[in-house]
DNA sequence: CCTTCAAGTTGTACACTGCAACCATAAGAC
DNA sequence: GTCTTATGGTTGCAGTGTACAACTTGAAGG
């Protein structure tokens, strides 16, 4: 603490909440946004095969070891019609294959193809490259304190269910 | 700026099991990755007439106190085409208006009108209400080097030029 | 003038999203 | 057994954000 500057510059927004947490929780709010926007804009180039979202499902896949179109659209707050268009092109791509589950015929587990798992992994080591580069110069207990704050942010955000703003 | 080690064994990225295996860095990526998902899928719903994008050039609209729509473009990393729509939008919604430069004929200078003054200060303070929630019961320590990691992990993100991976 | 460059606009195309309507299978209810 | 309801998925439709390329208009220099 300490070092961080208060200079609320974002003009505007002035509201009478609790004068104290202001501050801080306005730059988490406008450097968080600034990021969305950001992660928004570069979302689609991510790879030339793999979009961010497309990149997620497959990462939950693999972690999962094969789920249902259901579970993925549950776990990343999609609708199932999203899910399933994602799937379609995954599939279309050979990266994910779809097996049909015995006992309910509703069901197909998906599963990654080696392909798949290979694009991941290959998409996971880049972004780990570049973050890594963004993250050179941090100290060991910055990074873990970062991930702390972002796993607990993460987690209140995901708990908010509706909320017609915000994120 | 130094590669920095990679400690993760590449491929293969088999995270899952248990956290600690997963290294600071992994974690970072991966939780940026998720709210980058997340607020992807709620971007448009954040006002019924504001979107995420909207709100941002709106900010910087207020904060710069009037700019082109070039640099617009050139501070959110956008399109000139994809501005001048949303630009559009924003006029067309009453938000800003333009106003022709004297000097140089080409240039239209942007200013928020009353409206869309009125209409930020609202969905920032909205924002502001759920980012406090979901905040809410960090310690002001918490919170101010929460602040502190995003401007610093900004900062670098932003000054990563392409990049054909990442954010 | 004529070229070159910069600011914006427009046409086109694509990705991600949600909602609503629909199909197929399951699971109960009777 | 049917009939009804619930669940997993797909498809039609619509809206938003984005980029790229081609074009218009004005500015700057020869």
């Amino acid at each position: 603490m300490t070092t961080t500057d208060r200079s609320a510059g974002t003009t505007g927004a002035k509201r009478a909440g609790s004068p104290t947490a202001q501050t801080a929780v306005e730059t988490i709010q406008r450097e968080l946004t600034a990021f969305a926007r950001r992660a928004r804009a570069t979302a689609g180039r991510l790879h030339p095969q793999l979009s961010l979202v497309s990149y997620t499902l497959l990462g939950h896949l693999e972690q999962s070891n094969g789920c249902r179109a259901t579970d993925l659209a549950a776990d990343h707050g999609l609708d199932k019609s999203t899910v399933s268009r994602q799937v379609a092109a995954l599939e279309r791509a050979g990266l994910i294959e779809r097996r049909l589950d015995r006992d309910d015929h509703r069901v197909q587990v998906l599963h990654l193809t080696e392909a798949g798992t290979a694009i991941l992994a290959e998409v996971t080591e880049s972004r780990h490259t570049a973050f890594q580069e963004r993250l050179a110069g941090w100290s060991e207990a910055d990074l873990e304190r970062f991930a702390a704050y972002l796993l607990r942010y993460n987690a209140a955000a995901a708990a908010t269910p509706i909320v017609p703003a915000t994120d």
